[in-house]
DNA sequence: TATTTATACTAAATCGGTTTAGTTTAAATT
DNA sequence: AATTTAAACTAAACCGATTTAGTATAAATA
């Protein structure tokens, strides 16, 4: 019942750890092992159920067969649902996922970064904090296979597989537009996130297009520590004159819940009086009074991509996947603009 | 910029790698090592940003500072709170977080545990399929350090932390008695897994104290791979002559889910022809309509203990912490069954 | 028959650490 | 002066694989 090692092996059968290795590699052919002996290895391995230490061959061989998964937050629903995607996905190609969740702190995200490449991970998928521009350069340099997600870094050619926040935006505005929204307020985060401000700007461009010009006291831009006080502000100063919006558009889910809770606990209509739209889903948001209008990311796209690209990257296929992807986010209609 | 080794640590003070290795972890004193020496290791190892390689430290020390979870699927929302609880709480002890999904597959969790030794993780958090009678047994007799939550194997003695799933859903079928509902529907699942089997008692025993004899029309087994489909028969069935149920208990989350969508279709209205209890949350539930009363699991004291349980086994504390917790979960009164 | 070539292996180095069992030098003790 | 002891190290084995550079034997060729 002990664990049996390669030398086990080689001892039982009077043979080298070579011919053993070599044949439980299936590099038996090739190295002239006669059949015979391949199969009397092949079966005792088999027999004595022999897995080999993952540690030393990855010590031995250079890597791992192991990806690393940095991610804010694994209990947010929405990395939940790409790391899922992105574990059966790597599954699939033989790998085994580390994931880490930075907390959207850089600094944790730097020593994790450090932490995965010491334990000889094969490559890296990224959802970064974006401030640690350093780090990333460094990969690059030293050649780490990695793949970007959700958030990139502008200044430097990385792959990456992002969701079109700028016209996914663009999408919900105009959604509301075409319904004759015409004061739309934008609650989002303060853009230290490259995501954050490419849908403001999708917000704009969207008004800009219908020609009005966008209102600054219409959005409203919260800090990413106090986000929960912010919003209840955020949200009377909205909703109350001289503001009144007719709409708003959450940038991101939890913010919608937020939302949803103190447009409530304001008394005010959805969507009579305020039509709402959310970007980015959360599961059960088709069960809310309202359901709720969305604009989804692609997840389970997100996730094979992503290591689909990883992998062409691992093999050091140059020629091969388009290393960059931008996907659409699509509008799901429900309730809450007043559209069904 | 290229990685830096023992080796080249000793080379470049003319110094041994045993010095340095004892040095750098912190064993110099009580090896003799010289108060200069060592800061000369230590100014220098810190000047390259050393970092040892955690598979040859893991590979010669037996052991890797690496925790293995292994959960059903990291998208559920359940578990994926768990695994942020978790990861949290294994960071605080300096380890990092392996993790897999077995995707409810016994098959799959049985190599995943295999893959997960052979990766020499110190230990292991199994939410287990408890179809692997076998492997856990194993994991006991190799004394590997794990620790169950959330689904146990009754038949033998283990480390888990659990969710006491009988009186959870006697609280919420006491909730629906004492609101005088009287015909209470149970959605479940198959009970493949003990925690549904502790769940449909729970429901019946509350019945019983209530002196209400159970019917089996009342209660709807779905199977594990096609509820979604089976629950629209069951839903119609609950619903209608002659069962005609004034209050549904949903099992899981996800159930709840599904059977809200369910109910629309059919047009019922909840409270009032029907009042629903969920056990587990999403997220939003508040913010469905109506807000569903649920049997919320303390997902963070599931984490937070089982990590503790497991470090203390990590470190041989035989007479510790208590290896084994029942936890209770608590009744979120909301307006699904009309006591709002 | 001597030489080449194939076949079927194997010894030993290597990956980057940790650890055991010393060794060398100087100071302290008898 | 001879012996112990302590201080400050180090050589080499080890963890469990992979891999390079062979070797021994038999068969084929010249």
């Amino acid at each position: 019942m002990k664990k049996i090692l390669i030398k086990d092996i080689a001892n039982s059968l009077n043979l080298s750890k070579t011919s053993v290795s070599l044949v439980l590699n299936k590099r038996g052919d090739e190295n002239k092992i006669s059949k015979q002996t391949q199969k009397k290895i092949l079966d005792y391995a088999k027999k004595h159920n022999y897995v080999p230490n993952s540690l030393a061959r990855g010590l031995s061989r250079g890597k791992s067969e192991t990806i690393g998964l940095i991610i804010p937050d694994i209990s947010d629903d929405h990395y939940a649902k790409i790391a899922g995607h992105i574990e059966k996905k790597a599954n699939d190609y033989g790998y085994v996922v580390l994931y880490a969740s930075s907390n959207k702190d850089p600094k944790n995200e730097s020593k994790l970064i450090q932490s995965m490449i010491n334990r000889q991970v094969d490559g890296l998928i990224l959802a970064s904090t974006q401030q640690n521009l350093e780090d990333i350069k460094l990969l690059k340099k030293k050649k780490v296979p990695f793949v970007l997600i959700d958030r990139i870094y502008p200044k430097i050619k990385t792959n990456y597989v992002l969701v079109d926040n700028f016209r996914g935006v663009q999408k919900a505005a105009d959604h509301l537009l075409n319904l004759n929204r015409r004061k739309i307020g934008f609650v989002t985060l303060k853009p230290g996130l490259d995501a954050m401000r490419q849908r403001l700007l999708g917000y704009k461009e969207a008004l800009k297009k219908f020609k009005i010009n966008s209102n600054n006291s219409l959005i409203k831009e919260l800090s990413n520590v106090n986000y929960e006080h912010e919003i209840k502000e955020s949200l009377e100063d909205l909703v109350r004159f001289p503001n009144s919006v007719d709409a708003i558009i959450f940038s991101t889910h939890y913010l919608t819940s937020l939302g949803l809770r103190e447009l409530r606990r304001l008394n005010v209509k959805v969507p009579h009086e305020v039509a709402i739209v959310s970007f980015d889903e959360l599961g059960a948001f088709d069960l809310v009074d309202p359901p709720i209008t969305s604009i989804k990311q692609p997840g389970a796209d997100i996730g094979d991509f992503s290591v689909d690209i990883l992998m062409d990257e691992i093999k050091g296929n140059e020629g091969g996947l388009d290393k960059a992807r931008m996907l659409e986010a699509f509008l799901i209609v429900r309730k809450s603009c007043g559209a069904l």
